[in-house]
DNA sequence: TAAAAAAATGACAGCGCTGTCAATTACTAA
DNA sequence: TTAGTAATTGACAGCGCTGTCATTTTTTTA
């Protein structure tokens, strides 16, 4: 039924081994052989066994993609992405959900690398971000790939991919400003993220862009929670705390804007008539309010794709340049935002 | 660095063979000998290589999640579920994200099984309620387990993990009714999930229970989505269409209820002092809705244990019974509901 | 107590592939 | 043309484990 690396020999008239040069694309092997192989291996739809060649090869073709997110939607493209790369590589992907903060995180993740034999990991946010787990792994002599926030690679312990926040912020808040608005909220996430302090500083840049005078009570710390956005709107709106009241809010995601609204509702505040509220992400939930949600799409899947692609062909020749890639989230416009209207 | 079998039966002094048969548990081995050979697998660490069992044996030790559904909560809580029976039981899980609609979906599947040499497969909605696909894989000689709607299973074509989302159903709406609600309103799911029907009946079981009389006008068709929730309770909740008017609306996921929540708003009615809001899923999104809403609870990553370790126990011994689990989401009363309050 | 039966253990091949290194072939220059 | 070099190909061992079957040990029975 399935046909092995001997069908293929035989079938093309070369020895296994010849076989085995051509589907691993290595050189010195003739032109007229390889058309030869290729043909036997399309015929009898010929595909190698992972098992067998994790087994016998120094190399192992399994990578690993290991998070701790509570975002389900950001996991499954991130999967959907990797799955692609791994497909297209003949690669098999092991994944691993863990607690990045439980004590035993970096002996846990060390020892499936060696039981399982991985050859490289993929790491996104918050494991990214711990640069003391980073590094053991690189050690490790496993490769590694890192999804991160912001423009420039924190280090060269990898290469990184990465998710240039700033820009992306500030060309939101940007798009407040063209609005008419002047006195522009943050609602942050989670003070620890780097996402969080990217995407505050895109939001100090666009105002200094402007010459708008920066007023720190607008700025409410929080956390990436629908909750943290209901509070932290409801303090922006009452009269008594901040001064002067927002007419717009940035915030830090999709939850937080979805939060922010209904606080907004709860304060009989009309959106966007008079208060616009833009979110981050582009999470479905930004599509699930009402009104629609402006935000910022990154694109999660191609991210994911690359990062994988990039750990592969590390993988693959060990001398690679740390390379890394740049991607910068997509200002959505919808129905969140308004032209500032003085009254 | 990483133990082998041999290290194992070098340190323990017997032969590797013996090692082989107490890893995997099988009878004649005494007790002595057995205790002596765990000894040294622990004192190793040991961990048998999956790529050298899955060549070597003829069983192999890995199993599939194939699924094809929007909700990414639901499918990362499966993965969660399944993972912790695999690393229970020493078995390796593939993911197969893909699309039940499109044409070559079988092909697609049949090809990845017997690529990756799949022992079992485990299916949810919608996949697990096409049954030629499933009897196209069931007849393949891999094991499958469906997770499905419903209280008995449809066929014998495979053991199943049922939901019960007639009785969760019932429960809910009977919640209602002992609210004194006696006009609630039905917004369907997409009519093809057995999970729509199957939570239907138990509406309609509930008001018949309470010889509560059936009114037609009251249900309204459509799907899972936000969207639909909000249309679905337009209608409801306009005094031309829908006679009477309900006070209290059943909806067959938490984000039709979320939909129906905004409309409400929209029109004025105020929750749930007008108008009770029920659930159903207890996904994140109804903690996120203001009122939070009372909604069903299915403990999705219970049950992907159970069915991932109903898979592996068909795997292990072949002539295992064909047995069926059964859950029954329970009501979760939150901010959504309240008693009928005659005007 | 010895022979027969049953239980426990081990020797060995081989799963499908890759790495090493030797053998062959093609190509170059003299 | 022929030796000399480079490019191409193949033979073979072995990755870590399981299946088969032979061997040894223990238990039972006469």
């Amino acid at each position: 039924m399935k046909a092995t690396i001997n069908d293929v020999a035989k079938q093309a008239g070369v020895s296994i081994k010849t076989v085995s040069r051509v589907i691993n694309n290595e050189a010195s092997v003739r032109q007229l052989t390889r058309e030869k192989v290729q043909r036997a291996v399309d015929e009898l739809n010929y595909q190698p066994n992972l098992s067998a060649r994790n087994l016998a090869g120094a190399k192992s073709y399994s990578i690993a993609y290991i998070y701790d997110n509570p975002n389900a939607y950001y996991i499954i493209d991130m999967q959907k992405g990797i799955l692609s790369a791994c497909k297209q590589q003949g690669f098999e992907l092991l994944i691993h959900p863990c607690d990045s903060k439980s004590q035993g995180i970096t002996e846990e993740v060390v020892n499936m690398v060696k039981q399982a034999r991985i050859a490289g990991l993929i790491l996104t946010p918050p494991l990214s971000e711990m640069p003391e787990f980073v590094k053991t792994l690189v050690d490790l002599d496993v490769k590694v790939v890192r999804i991160l926030s912001g423009d420039v690679a924190p280090d060269d312990l990898s290469p990184c991919v990465m998710v240039n926040d700033r820009d992306a912020a500030q060309t939101i808040t940007q798009h407040l400003i063209d609005l008419g608005h002047k006195d522009i909220g943050f609602l942050a996430g989670d003070a620890v993220h780097m996402s969080t302090i990217e995407r505050y500083k895109g939001y100090r840049r666009a105002l200094k862009a402007s010459n708008i005078e920066f007023n720190k009570s607008l700025v409410i710390e929080g956390s990436y929670s629908f909750d943290s956005g209901v509070s932290g709107a409801k303090e922006l709106m009452s009269v008594q705390t901040a001064n002067p009241r927002p007419t717009a809010i940035f915030s830090c995601n999709d939850e937080i804007a979805a939060g922010a609204l209904f606080a907004a509702r709860l304060m009989n505040i009309s959106i966007p008539e008079q208060l616009s509220i833009v979110g981050f992400e582009n999470s479905p939930f930004s599509r699930q309010t009402w009104p629609k949600l402006t935000t910022a799409d990154q694109p999660n899947n191609q991210i994911a794709e690359d990062a994988a692609m990039l750990l592969i062909s590390q993988i693959r020749k060990q001398k690679n340049p740390i390379t890394i890639s740049q991607y910068v989230p997509k200002l959505i416009v919808r129905d969140s935002t308004a032209q500032y209207e003085k009254l």
